[in-house]
DNA sequence: GATGAATGAGTGTTCATTCAT
DNA sequence: AATGAATGAACACTCATTCAT
């Protein structure tokens, strides 16, 4: 059976009242069953609670979308494709602005970015809980680069040509990084929470634990690289040694 | 209904082999079903399946331990107080060892215990996506607190006092860095790789993360504090300014 | 889960095949119910047996009614409705017949209901059986007062006033006592029917229960009230001493 | 598999410990088995429950009773042999007492058994709900006659002759009856207690219920018998007529 | 475009009962 | 005499999905 798509004509004007009403239908669906899926995670969320919270026959996901695993993936695909437009509209002007800073600035975007859609940290650790089982079926996701990889690849070239950057500093290590210590203490806030008795969703902890972070970054970047050894575990002690001479 | 614990008695040779042959079953399906809850989640998880896969009677699992439900807040616990165990066991001289260097290895030791325990980061995923509802209803993990954590602290108070370390660090927040950097890139890491094509779960990106890591850290506890301000955002430019001067 | 309450629009002729296809489903499974619930009690019941012998899918039975306790209760709730319902309808012109006919007429009626609906009996013992656990979860029934007692209250008034009944008759005890002559000798046939060996059952055997019925009420209502003592045990001699006189 | 009844010795002196921690064992057994069939019916009664209660393994209902079904039924002898012991230890000179008195005496023996064995009431009810299916099983039931009944008649013919008494009562219409105004009262008071917000248990309802039982009876035995006609509905009002002149 | 009715295949759980010692 | 371990069959209930209009 053909998935009807729906996409309504981009011109509103020459859309027809029944073309309106069949798009709000299907976004009223489509907002409920984001907010599910990131509640609930795949297997947790229920078409059905879906349905009755969009106030639609539960026929219309079916109609809209194809089945409940399909509209899970366009759900992916679209906070993902979100966070890559948001990361579009960064007015960051690399060519001019401090490395370390325009870095930070870049921290802090992505940092924002979770805090304003908690959403995608949830869909994100769902989908990573089940191995990227639905997001290998997605053919539009490997499509999306990061702008921000980017953003970050060009500032970290400046900064080491003018010096102002440590050497050796790998976009996409240093990407990695960023979302970690963005990411990690809002989406494991819960069992540390309760584990620790501390409520590290507070305004509060937050914003000190995102000091920190800052803190750490800089001085990572500023710093200069220690020794390389080979076995990882036995470097740190004289690489400490050697930086703290 | 009284839920048999099957607590046999310790010595091996006392026991009758009625009392091992229950204890064997019990482990069995215990072990069968860690690996499905950290594989599909609290609700993608089938009963049925650790049954079968434990080559038990679905009556087991509801003899031995009550309930699906029962048997996942065991499960929590369980790794749980692994980690506990396997942090009491840590021997590191928190009153000789050069604290950076200490702070270090005890990164280390987290991060192979998540290498070594991959259904800890699983379980703990699973269990922030729903907000730590099953952990709260333990009783006992409210009463594990972290030994590390014990260590981090005494470390902390010696560099501070040595000036081997920077002012102001708070055990917590390190302690959740560490944990963030040694945890996301591998719970994270089936969507990263996929979004960016490449395999971050190859032991040689896992060393480079690893070492990646260590400089963070390092550098961060060696480094000095930059200028608090209001606002977190405009902050590091200005402190970055600062510290590159 | 917003269960379907399907209410018809009560004009048949408004309503959409569909709904009327809805209406005998829901109706099908209903009357099923009664039966299953009447025959086994509640957890002799089983709902795949409603459902199969209503010629429905199981789910049916969850979509219209919500669970096996809710049909139950509804089941419950029509049942007592119905005799209330019943009750409304009796026409006895309270105010002219002679009150202690009136009083006979209410024991026949009370009587005909048991004997037309079966079920009632069986589901009233079995609630009983589990000490009103279902009936104190509906919050339509202590709102059903009887019309019935209504009734026996007025005849009560008038055959005292006019000097044609004793004095001090309780409505309640009275209305307790018709129902108990009319509901023990059905509700508890079986056994006795084995223990006697005789068929209580039998038409005859209920005819003449009944008659003799009729005379204890009559006689009790005509009779002139044996004098009070404080001991229960002790009064009923020497009242029937005075009595007999 | 030859069912052990384990009957112990009648004289204690002969029987062995071992016999004793038997007897013992069975009778705490049985002894719960009495409370949760009456609790709970037949089918709602759980034989683990029953086991764990009596903190024996589940495995000893199986040795001593042979089975659910097996032991139900020895608890329905049991308590229908008590209530036949108990008949026979009344102690009521039929010769020389007042028949009506006598009558009376043998109701209040009745009403105090019911009072005194709750559990009797339920385990009727709950048999009659299945049609005596059980009871049907058994072999001792047939053969254990009631005493009162013999009683009853004995009185009942001797107030006859003496004309104390009204001509054409049935004994087992009356025990019949004598049994519904000591049973129903007890046996349905939590449904009509709901319905009517009454506590009929209440000792004071019951006492009041117990005398107006006492009336009715009395009257009924005391009076002259109305003229019997065809049609049982419009006989009262022409019976009550003619008694009321 | 939209919908109420219906369903087959599970899904967690419970039950009375038997096995092996 | 007594028991802990184990089981197959059933049970209430749920799920994503399709039918018929």
């Amino acid at each position: 059976m053909p998935r009807k798509t729906v996409t309504a004509s981009p011109d509103p004007a020459t859309q027809t009242s029944r073309q309106r009403l069949a798009a709000t239908t299907r976004q009223r669906i489509f907002k409920v069953a984001i907010k599910e899926f990131a509640d609930k995670g795949f297997s947790g969320a229920r078409v059905e609670m879906i349905a009755s919270r969009a106030k639609v026959n539960i026929r219309m996901i079916y109609h809209y979308f194809g089945g409940k695993e399909a509209l899970y993936i366009e759900v992916l695909e679209y906070v993902l494709g979100n966070l890559r437009d948001e990361e579009l509209k960064v007015e960051l002007d690399v060519e001019r602005i401090e490395p370390v800073s325009g870095i930070l600035l870049l921290y802090d975007f992505i940092e924002g970015h979770f805090a304003a859609h908690p959403e995608l940290l949830n869909l994100l650790s769902s989908e990573n809980l089940n191995r990227a089982r639905f997001l290998k079926r997605s053919k539009l996701i490997p499509k999306i680069s990061s702008p921000v990889l980017g953003l970050l690849r060009t500032l970290i070239e400046r900064g080491e040509r003018s010096a102002s950057l440590r050497l050796g500093v790998d976009p996409l290590h240093l990407y990695v990084t960023l979302v970690s210590l963005a990411y990690f203490h809002k989406s494991n806030a819960f069992t540390i929470s309760r584990m620790f008795e501390t409520d590290m969703l507070a305004p509060s902890w937050q914003q000190a634990h995102k000091e920190q972070a800052h803190e750490l970054v800089r001085a990572f970047l500023t710093s200069r690289p220690a020794l390389r050894t080979k076995t990882g575990g036995a470097a740190p002690l004289s690489a400490v040694d050697a930086a703290t001479q």
